[in-house]
DNA sequence: GAATATAAAATAATCGATTATTTGTCAAGC
DNA sequence: GCTTGACAAATAATCGATTATTTTATATTC
């Protein structure tokens, strides 16, 4: 697991200024800023799902040499972002509908059982980070015509979610939930604009944060795994409108 | 994920020749054939765990540039095999006695539901797959004094647990699977000579493999989940006893 | 006209040399 | 004696050029 830069942490978010000394963890070389930026290009969906990624081109692109571009796209085959053949190069991970359930099939197993083990063992930080995390995800607006708000709200939804899970101290596992995590955001970017009207999003996320707060194992776990479910559910819909196989 | 060298593939074993003609998926390039090399250096032990892999030795001992070494290091890390931080380079991932509990939890959890998913799905072929698996296995002589047996039984045990779970359907569960695997299996080269007597591995293996076979769910998932929890347990005592913490 | 072979272009993989960063050593200051 | 800082050595990261492979285009055969 390739730990400079695996955003699976728990608790710092993405705001959090440095502490004026050491902080700069990561991020530090070409390879590492290009999987940064690769990613983020990928979830987006500003690299289409399944298509080619041409060296020569993304060389140029962004300006460096073929050893930081090959690094940082072997970063991304371990996030499950980037599929990678001998000679044949690399290209962004396709989605499907097979794809979408087996993402959430597998979250439905992993996460909740990550939840069930933070419940068990987590501390009283991991039921603080919780409860911020909630927060903010909640105070924050998602406004479908202003994207700005959508992508930030994004961010925090996943932070959320990472952080539920984060006091299960289970580093493989969490890199599973991450990119598990990883492929869903795209999914959820691509074809969710708006959630399903009969569902309150945010009720749901205070629930798992509440009843995950309170120890009530079976209470959280079976929301979260509802609530896994009916993104699912939701996201098969606007895939199938769209024509997606 | 890395579909050039994942070896989580279903049936194909190590031995069936190349059909003549084309037979070369993977195994090509230079960075290819390092990652095998490695991964088979790892998981044996040749290359110790939590070590620090130099580059320029490593250069030095395989005959090859840097890139293609990146490159091979680069896969092992999406196998769960090595570790990686920005300017600091390579190292072994380390073993312990928390990783090894985490590896067997997730075992339980991840193969189990595997092999639940490959009854309910798996064709004829993966059953016969299975029956072939267990043949070679239960054939092949595991004798501690000669290390080649050893290595070869191992081979196949690992080929017949992935046959288990090779009906499964699902790519992203099979690549964590292999990965837990690749991590098992190092422990087991490292600490297992001989099995704990009281246990007798050839039935085990039967009795998952008919279950399996015979599509009861139950009976099989409860076998497959007892053998690598004993498996785990057994383990653990033999960490324990070399004092590894 | 379809299939196969050949040549040319595009693309990926590798190399050797260079630059940047980290680690280890030793001296100076407190 | 312990910390701090400067320097040197070791190591990692990156670059630009070269080589190998795959893909595309074109010609040839049946």
């Amino acid at each position: 697991m390739d730990s400079s830069d695996d955003s699976a942490r728990g608790a710092p978010t993405e705001e959090d200024a440095p502490p004026a000394t050491f902080a700069d963890d990561g991020k530090n070389t070409i390879g590492s800023q290009l999987a940064s930026r690769l990613r983020e290009a990928i979830i987006s969906g500003e690299l289409e799902a399944g298509s080619k990624i041409n060296l020569d081109k993304a060389r140029k692109t962004f300006n460096v040499s073929l050893s930081p571009l090959r690094e940082g796209l072997a970063r991304l085959i371990s996030d499950g972002l980037v599929e990678f053949q001998d000679n044949r190069g690399y290209r962004v991970a396709p989605i499907s509908l097979a794809n979408l359930e087996e993402v959430t099939t597998l979250r439905e197993e992993l996460e909740v059982f990550a939840l069930r083990e933070s419940i068990r063992i987590g501390d009283v930080e991991w039921e603080g980070n919780i409860m911020r995390a909630l927060h903010r995800l909640n105070r924050t607006e998602r406004d479908a015509a202003r994207p700005e708000t959508l992508e930030h709200w994004e961010a925090l939804h996943r932070e959320f979610h990472l952080t539920l899970i984060s006091g299960c101290g289970k580093p493989l596992l969490l890199h599973f939930c991450n990119l598990l995590l990883n492929l869903n955001d795209r999914y959820r970017r691509a074809f969710l604009i708006r959630t399903s009207g009969d569902r309150n999003v945010g009720q749901e996320h205070s629930e798992i944060a509440q009843g995950a707060v309170a120890r009530d194992v079976e209470y959280a776990c079976e929301k979260l795994r509802q609530h896994i479910h009916r993104t699912g559910t939701n996201l098969r819909n606007h895939l199938a409108t769209k024509g997606v196989v």
